[in-house]
DNA sequence: CAACATATTGACTTTAACGTAAAAAGCCTG
DNA sequence: CAGGCTTTTTACGTTAAAGTCAATATGTTG
């Protein structure tokens, strides 16, 4: 296994653009080391990345995500911080569910649209297609 | 049962503005009927405006939006028309699974990161604040 | 090492999805 | 019907998330 990876090839893996990877950089968002001013992505970084996208395809905003992230990696000593912790989740939990609930209704509606296709397609197929059937 | 709504009457129950709202009919997403120079939504209106903003927490753009609203509106009198929806609905079904896989991951990290915190919240409460539990 | 590709940086541009402000029109209400 | 409110229209501004382009710098290969 590859200890680092280079910025083409993880925008080969992940069809995003270098200007892209260096804006979520910008964005605080990753922070490759360098050798020289070379950026190499470790595991980790290239773990991130894959976060994002998975935020983006969600309709997260960079910003959410970052928060998202920070979640992830935070380390909170005491309990107000942990409490806060918590609640952040459950915000989140929330969104997430919503969304589930969303999706559902939405796969729902295209079961229909597509039922109701088939059938006018199987009528047309049957020939009935003087007008009224 | 009212026949028509107004445009801020929508705008308070969706919580969106009047500028969203024109903006998503210069768009083409909705056409309220006019009584003089004002806008009157009808429930078919309000069902698509319901619509688009389920879309926007999906994270779908105004475009994609508007042709998922136009499969369903749409009533493709040929065979090829109707093949050519149905290639559509699976392409959006795709998506949305897509969607569904993410958030279940997105769900078990949270999970993840509550259950740490509990387990630190837990043992600072038991008094083990005393560095390396 | 010259040539050529690849990477970085910085500046400017673009697009979607509204926000904001100003002016005019419409419509109650005393 | 004057004053005040909402609505509409028009036009310009803004923000997020990149895209595009040009100038360097670095790397590599014959």
């Amino acid at each position: 296994m590859q200890r680092y990876f280079t910025i083409t090839q993880l925008t080969q893996e992940f069809d995003i653009t270098t200007r892209t990877l260096r804006f979520y950089e910008a964005q605080g968002l990753v922070s490759p080391t360098r050798r020289g001013r070379q950026r190499l992505y470790t595991h980790g970084d290239r773990t991130r990345i894959k976060l994002i996208l998975r935020g983006k395809r969600l309709g997260f905003s960079l910003n959410d995500i970052r928060e998202i992230i920070e979640m992830y990696a935070s380390d909170p000593g005491e309990t107000g911080q942990l409490r806060l912790l918590l609640d952040r989740i459950s915000a989140r939990r929330e969104e997430l569910l919503e969304k589930q609930r969303d999706i559902e209704l939405t796969l729902l509606e295209l079961d229909e649209v597509e039922s109701g296709a088939r059938t006018r397609i199987s009528e047309l197929e049957a020939g009935l297609s003087r007008e009224k059937v």
